[in-house]
This record gives structure tokens, C-alpha cells and sequence, in this order.
RNA sequence: GCGAGAGUGGCGGAACUGGUAGACGCACUAGACUUAGGAUCUAGCCCGCAUUAGCGGAUGGGGGUUCGAGUCCCCCCUCUCGCACCA
């Protein structure tokens, strides 16, 4: 072996190896128990950054532990292609978006390659390929059959700079979730998927995901957003018109004393038409309409509209007013105000002088008195004021006034969710093509399915304006109706690259596969993904969708269902969400100048360093504050195992040494500290994920027997073999973590099998018995003495043990004991 | 405002079920080896007082439960993230 440790000459020499043997190919077994270990895979921005090198280091390091445990372990790569960079770099040098991905596709594999990730190489794949992004089409067609997907005009968020549509996930702060421009909006004809459909069965699905960071399932409950209530219709006073609103407080009903609408309402402008409001009404609907979302949020104005509608339970005449809090995409757009209980309806009715009607009085408390009221009160009490229903407590009021509604036929009971189908059109061209014509004659018509893949054409012109470039080409714009033959034009917006990444960890169960998407037999076997690394950013956007995708292949019969009776199917059956690699308290990034690059973190130290120092620096998920010194410690400790295995070469690889009757103390004790050892780090990385204390105990068996290790063996035969099982422990359990380096020194000791194949170890619970444990005493809860005792000591003994104490002895001198309590293996606590 | 999470040495972080607070690493200090070393090895390293044993204090602040609290309960402060007029 070298004296020297050098990380070059090892990394290149067993990736070689690895590659060469194509050590990380798996098949489909069904007789070996499976671990699909994923992580979120890249955009093919360019070069790889250090968020990169830290979430597929995690997943290696699972991906590693787990095929040593005996698990046959599908760790795949593959790209997320398609995107607006691919895009703007052609705008903005000429490259064509795909040969500007293929070639960044090209440097980041043999980045990752030089990572020395274990991945299944033979399964990667790109979405921008017409293999693969021809299934999405195909889904995309039966979704449209089902009337899962469907196309409307809608106001959309539009973001300028992007010259696209962005679904609301990708709308952060009002602003681009991509370029952080502000979203306007628009009307457009767009193509949804009926996200909504699943609200009930996505909401469900977050109650059964144990695995998952309690974090990202409220993100996602909250972005369900379902409430329940009822919808309630209300009359117009003089017309046929009827106002449906949404309502989470039936209960109130008696204490509405207005309506609200929308701006965008239609009966807005219908019934102010005429009326002495007309133009005020006009002018404050444009005024609203003109501001964004912001502005719009900050006040509470309204309008009367110079119309009343009839509250359906009193027959009371109810003014209706537009109001700018209102939001025509929630509910029916209109709401019934009830001031005296709820805060919104307590202002408006305030500044503009509303009559207010408490219905709800708390028990326990002075009747509320809307004269003096400063805030509504939207708190829990019973009914008063609400003819038949009074003196019901207000939850009960609830289901038994949409009852009576329902009787009555005023409303019913209704469910309302803050989540909306998601838009899935984007008006660029690097995407998949939406596969549908349009016919003058037949309409909307679906390209026949023997007509897919529907290619991206190649010869596109990139300028950054005047709209989609696809739309510009005549040649695959134009073409025949496949119902009527006829000229039809076809739709020139692609899919929104979410629908790639939401079903690709499908994919790779059977990447190759050409005849059909999935194959049945290799997503039951694989699926769900075990272990899903990825960043925290896609708690609702990325996942959520992967979600619902999951669940309406089921139902479109393309995946078995894996789930066990009673659940609904999930994809990923353990989440990890990684925290961000951050410096001088920020994100990585190139605006900020504070990116560290990973080519030179593997020029200067090797992989294993990099690696090691992303593992060890802090726990996945939190933010890993960058430090060179960090990097510097992560390099010394690989130098220190080399020069360690170096120096005891000649002996530590030799076989086992007879173990004596009786071994010394310093061999008992090293051994009990190497199974300790393995109990710890098995329990950290296969149960609570802390790589970092795993990587910590690991350093402290090093230095339990580093200094023992001479050029010589020791004479004392049995700590011998107790420092080999020790050195040889420190490579096994290290292997996930630092491979190339660990495999290098398993030669030097003499591995007769490659260490990615050697099993992980058992700790041997005969190891692990203590002679005698350390006992602390404690005074009044300080801790004033301490001896050793085998673990078996009767209690009385330990504490007459304790009590004869020196330091013991002092502080209970002179003082009567009042209490004693024994903790056997641990303390004897005194109170005096 | 609502929701989630977090506040521990000079720093990153340990302490999993209440039981020796500060593992492991970084930085720092002293020494050894050295022509030299940012290499390596040895020792020290929460704070204060004593410095040889010891004593007192300390996990954002304040209360509480307990023989015993970083850990459990209540109140408050700060920070991070998410959602923010959702009727």
C-alpha cells in the first residue's frame, strides 16, 4: 500500500472498478427483500453545487448501508430536462435548449460519477425524451377521457419575464417562484388537471405517512385547505337572481346583515346596472381590478352595489355590497356578513355603518353588546337572536341549521378547498407538446394514440419575445383533424415540467421498457420509494403533485396499487427533507459570490472528504453552515485511519489469533467499545437518520484503540484481535460513508471480499456486557460522588457503597437522610 | 395574525425513554518532534472563586412538577420557515 494517502489515485481506481463490474445494477428479484432509495434528481442547470453533493451523499450513504444489510437497492439517477434555463440560455447565446442540456447532462454525469455515488447507471434517464415524456402524453389523453383534464379560460398567473403561465404552487409572495418577478394576471385558455378531485383522498393520504416530517404534511393540509360548511342561497330582492355563498358559520345565519360579492361577480355589475350606484360601482371595480394582489390586500373597501337580497331563514333585507377582501376564486365568490362574529364583516359593518346582530353568546360571560364590542367574537357560545334554534350551543346550531336549510331548500351542506386544479399549460417550447388539435369543424380533438409520441420539433427560433416559438412553427402548428381530416392547428403550449417529475421514480422500475410505461410486475416489487431525500422547497409543489399523479395512474389502471387495504397508495413511504448548504449565513448561490464549488473541494481533498465533511458538519435536515476548517478536519481524520492502517499493516491484516480463557481488560474493553459502536451507528443512520452522530461515534472507536496500533502487534494476543476487530469495524462501518478510501485500507487488512459486500455487522450482546458500571451519587440532586459496581449489585449494597463516599460522607455529615432512591446501573440519589 | 420548528461553550453540534450537560469535530493555548511546518504526536480548553483534592454558577428569561429538568407543564422574549383577507 502507499504511505502517502491519495485520494486521486483510490477514487479513480475503484470507480473503475465499480463501473467496470457494474457493481450498482439491480434486477427486478422478487425472492430478495427490496430498498428503493431515491433523491430528488437535478436539473441539469450546468455543473453540480454543493446542495447537490450534500442530498446525494445522504442517499448514498442509505443507498450503501442498506445493500450491506442484504437489501437488493434500487438507486437510480436520471434528469429533470426539460425547464426555462435550457430555454433562456438559447435566447440568450444561441445554443439550442437540448444540446445546451445534453451537454450539461454530460459534465454533471461524470460529476457525479467522480462523487462516487452508487447509483444504477443503466436506468437513467432524461424527461426530455421522447421515450419517456411519450407516456406523459399518453396519461395526459386518458386524463382527458376521464375528464381529469380539461381545458377553460381562466385568469391565470402570468409572469412577464418568463412570458408563462405559473400554476398558483409556483407563486411565492405574489412573485415568480423562478425569477421573482411580479405575477399579473390574465385570461387564458388553459389545460387543468382535476387536482380537487383528490383534495379528500390527498388529505387522507397525509394521516398515513408516518415516515414524513410532521412540517411538510401541515404545508400540505394547509394547501388542501378543506373547510366545511354550508352553501346557502340568498334571494335577490326583485329579480330571479339567487346569491350562493359559502359559509363556514351557518350558525350565524340570524346575524347576517349584509352580503358581500366579488369584484368579478357577475351580479356585480348586473344589479347595480341602473341604480344610483351604477358608477360608483363601476369605478370601484375598476379600481380593484387595476390593483395587484398586494394592494389588494391591504384595505377593506367596498361599495353598495344598490341592490338587497333576502337573508332565507329571517326574510330580512339584506343590502349587497362589492368588497375588495372578497375573492371570486374561493367559494361561490360572495359571503354572507355576519359582523358580530366575524372580524372582516366587524370592520366593513363599522366604517360603513351596517346594522350588527349578536346570535352567538358565550356562557360565562356578559351578553355581548355590539355597541361596545372592539372585535367580533368568533369563539364558541350558544345560539340567541335565531328564532328556533336559540339556546343551541353554536356547534350544534351548525348541523342543525344546514338541516333546515337543506328542508327548507335554501342550501345544503357544502365543502369547500383552498387547493385549485392545477394549470399545466405553459406557453414556451422547451416542454413536452400537449398532445390535442384544434378543428374548426370537431373542436377540442385528442391526437390519436398511434400518433405518439406528438415530437418536439428541433428547428424552433429563439428570440425572447413575440410569444411561444412553437406557435411560429407553420409546419407543426398546421395539420389535419384526426376525426374529420380537415385542417386543425395544433396546441402550441407544452406541459408544465412538474408533470415530468411526477411520476419519474415510476419510470426508473422499468426505464427501458417500450411497449408500455410501467411494468406491473416491477412497480410492485419496487414500490413505494423507501427512503426520499430532496430539499424542503418542494414540500408542496413537487410533492403534491407526485402525490396525485401516483393516484390517478392507479385509477387510469397504469400502476398497480401497492397500498395495503384501508390506505390510500403513496408514493413515498419516508421522507427526508435535507436543510440548505449555506455561508456566511446564506445560501449558496452565484448572485451572492458565496459558492463553493464542488470540483474543487474533489480536486483539492477526493470525494471521500467532500463527503464526509457534508455528512458530519450537521444533521440532514438542518442548514449546514459552510466551513473550510470543517473541510480541513473531514480531510485529517481520512488521513489519520490511512496512516493508522499504514502503520500496523503487518499484523492487523494477519488471521485471527487464538483467543485466550481470559481475556486482558484493556481486549475486553476495546471490544465492548467496537460493538457499541455498531449498535450506535446502525441505530443512527437505519432509525433516526443522524449521520452525523454515526460519523461521530465512529471517530471516538478510532480513538479508543488508535494509539495501540504500532508497527508491531501488541504481545497480549487477545487485544490483538480485539484492535484487528476493531480497525476492521472502523472500515465496515465507515464503507457508506467514505467508500473509495475504506475499500483501499479493507485490502490492505486483508478483506478477502470487496467491502461493499461484506454484511453490515451484529453486535455481539456478549461484547457488550459491562464488568461493572460507573455509579454517580447524588446529594439533594448534585452530584457529589461516584464508584464502580458489577451491574448486578443488589441495591442495598450500592447504597451503603454511596454512603461510604468520602465526599458523600462530608456533605451528609451531621444531617439526617430523609429520602433515598436507587437507580441500578445508574445513581443512588440522597435527600437530606 | 395563524401554523410548525428552534434558542446549549469562541464555532458546527452531542445528550434518543427525565438520571454525570457540552460526545465528536473545528478554533485556540502549551509542549514534543523538527532547518522549517499551515504535517504529526502529547496535554489543556463552559464561567467564577480556590487552583492540590474543592466550592458555586450555567442549556433565551421567569415560574412549576420531581429525589433529580436541556428534556415534562404554565407564562414571556427572540429567531427561522410556511400560510397569510379562504368567508
Amino acid at each position: 500500500m502507499e504511505h502517502r494517502y491519495d485520494p486521486h489515485a483510490v477514487e479513480q481506481r475503484w470507480q473503475a472498478r465499480w463501473a467496470e463490474q457494474r457493481t450498482h445494477e439491480v434486477q427486478t428479484d422478487p425472492s430478495r427483500p427490496k430498498f428503493y432509495c431515491l433523491e430528488m434528481f437535478p436539473y441539469p442547470s450546468g455543473r453540480i453545487h454543493m446542495g447537490h453533493v450534500r442530498n446525494y451523499t445522504i442517499g448514498d450513504v442509505v443507498a450503501r448501508q442498506r445493500r450491506m444489510r442484504g437489501f437488493n437497492v434500487l438507486h437510480p439517477i436520471g434528469w429533470d430536462a426539460f425547464g426555462m434555463p435550457a430555454e433562456n440560455a438559447a435566447i440568450e447565446r444561441g445554443a439550442h435548449p437540448a444540446d445546451w442540456t445534453r451537454e450539461n447532462i454530460a459534465y454533471m454525469r461524470e460529476q457525479l460519477a467522480r462523487m462516487g455515488f452508487s447509483y444504477d447507471w443503466s436506468r437513467e434517464l432524461a424527461t426530455c425524451d421522447p421515450t419517456y415524456y411519450r407516456w406523459e402524453q399518453r396519461f395526459f389523453l386518458a386524463m382527458l377521457e376521464r375528464g381529469l383534464a380539461y381545458r377553460r379560460k381562466s385568469i391565470v398567473n402570468w409572469c412577464d419575464r418568463c412570458q408563462t403561465v405559473l400554476a398558483n404552487e409556483q407563486v411565492e409572495d405574489g412573485k415568480c417562484w423562478r425569477c421573482d418577478s411580479p405575477v399579473l394576471e390574465r385570461e387564458l385558455e388553459q389545460w387543468f388537471l382535476r387536482i380537487t378531485a383528490y383534495a379528500d383522498e390527498l388529505l387522507a393520504g397525509c394521516d398515513q405517512l408516518p415516515g414524513w416530517p410532521e412540517k411538510v404534511l401541515v404545508m400540505q393540509r394547509n394547501w388542501i385547505g378543506r373547510s366545511t360548511g354550508a352553501e346557502l342561497r340568498f334571494p335577490v330582492e326583485g329579480r330571479d337572481d339567487v346569491i350562493r355563498v359559502f359559509t363556514t358559520r351557518p350558525d350565524t345565519i340570524f346575524g347576517a346583515t349584509f352580503v358581500s360579492l366579488a369584484v368579478e361577480h357577475p351580479l356585480v355589475a348586473a344589479l347595480s346596472r341602473g341604480t344610483s350606484q351604477e358608477s360608483a360601482v363601476t369605478a370601484f371595480v375598476a379600481k380593484v381590478k387595476a390593483q395587484t394582489p398586494e394592494e389588494r390586500a391591504e384595505g377593506k373597501d367596498g361599495v353598495f352595489v344598490g341592490a338587497y337580497c333576502q337573508n332565507p331563514f329571517t326574510g330580512e333585507r339584506l343590502p349587497i355590497y362589492a368588497a375588495s377582501f372578497v375573492l371570486m376564486a374561493y367559494g361561490a365568490g360572495a359571503v354572507m356578513a355576519v359582523p358580530c362574529h366575524d372580524q372582516r364583516d366587524f370592520e366593513f359593518a363599522r366604517t360603513h355603518d351596517i346594522p350588527m346582530r349578536v346570535v352567538v353568546q358565550p356562557d360565562d360571560a356578559p351578553p355581548l353588546d355590539p355597541a361596545v364590542m372592539e372585535a367580533a367574537y368568533e369563539g364558541p357560545g350558544r345560539l340567541i337572536a335565531s328564532g328556533e334554534f336559540d339556546g343551541l350551543p353554536n356547534e350544534e346550531g351548525k348541523a342543525r341549521i344546514t338541516a333546515a336549510a337543506e328542508q327548507r331548500d335554501v342550501g345544503r351542506a357544502a365543502t369547500q378547498y383552498r387547493l385549485r386544479d392545477w394549470g399545466v399549460s405553459r406557453q414556451r417550447y422547451w416542454g413536452a407538446p400537449i398532445p390535442v388539435v384544434y378543428c374548426d369543424a370537431c373542436g377540442v380533438v385528442p391526437v390519436p394514440l398511434e400518433q405518439l409520441p406528438v415530437l418536439l420539433p428541433t428547428d424552433a427560433v429563439f428570440s425572447g419575445s413575440g410569444g411561444s416559438p412553437l406557435a411560429r412553427l407553420e409546419h407543426f402548428v398546421r395539420t389535419t383533424c384526426p376525426k374529420c381530416g380537415g385542417p386543425a392547428r395544433r396546441e402550441t403550449d407544452t406541459f408544465d415540467t412538474f408533470m415530468e417529475s411526477s411520476w419519474y421514480f415510476l419510470r426508473y422500475t422499468s426505464p427501458q421498457d417500450t411497449t408500455q410505461a410501467f411494468d406491473p410486475a416491477a412497480i410492485r416489487y419496487w414500490l413505494p420509494v423507501d427512503q426520499y431525500i430532496g430539499g424542503v422547497e418542494h414540500a408542496v409543489l413537487h410533492l403534491l403533485y407526485a402525490r396525485f399523479y401516483t393516484k390517478i395512474l392507479r385509477d387510469l389502471g397504469e400502476i398497480p396499487d401497492w397500498s395495503e387495504p384501508g390506505r390510500t397508495i403513496e408514493p413515498f413511504a419516508n421522507l427526508l427533507t435535507q436543510g440548505m448548504v449555506i455561508k456566511d449565513g446564506a445560501k449558496m448561490s452565484k448572485s451572492k459570490g458565496n459558492v463553493v464549488d464542488p470540483d474543487y473541494l474533489v480536486q483539492r481533498y477526493g470525494a471521500d472528504t467532500a463527503r464526509l465533511f457534508s455528512i458530519f458538519a450537521a444533521p440532514p435536515e438542518r442548514d449546514l453552515e459552510w466551513s473550510d476548517q470543517g473541510v480541513e478536519g473531514a480531510s485529517r481524520f481520512l488521513n489519520r485511519i490511512w496512516r493508522i492502517i499504514a502503520r500496523g499493516q503487518s499484523w492487523l491484516g494477519a488471521g485471527a489469533a487464538k483467543a485466550g480463557d481470559a481475556p486482558s481488560d484493556a481486549a475486553r474493553a476495546l471490544r465492548r467499545l467496537t460493538h457499541r459502536t455498531i449498535v450506535r451507528v446502525t441505530d443512527d443512520v437505519e432509525r433516526r437518520s443522524h449521520f452525523n452522530t454515526a460519523v461521530a461515534a465512529v471517530m471516538e472507536l478510532v480513538n479508543g484503540y488508535a494509539d495501540q496500533v504500532q508497527e508491531s502487534a501488541p504481545e497480549d494476543g487477545d487485544l490483538a484481535e480485539a484492535i484487528r476487530e476493531a480497525a476492521r469495524t472502523t472500515l465496515v462501518l465507515l464503507a457508506p460513508f467514505v467508500p473509495h478510501v475504506t475499500s483501499e485500507l479493507w485490502e490492505t487488512v486483508g478483506g478477502s471480499t470487496a467491502l461493499a459486500e461484506v454484511p453490515w455487522p451484529d453486535a455481539d450482546p456478549a461484547a457488550l456486557v459491562e464488568a461493572s458500571v460507573e455509579m454517580v451519587v447524588q446529594v439533594n440532586g448534585k452530584v457529589r460522588g461516584r464508584f464502580s459496581a458489577p451491574p448486578d449489585t443488589s441495591e442495598e449494597e450500592l447504597l451503603q457503597r454511596a454512603l461510604a463516599d468520602e465526599r458523600v460522607q462530608a456533605q451528609i455529615a451531621g444531617k439526617t437522610i430523609r429520602k433515598t432512591l436507587v437507580v441500578p446501573g445508574r445513581l443512588v440519589s440522597l435527600v437530606i
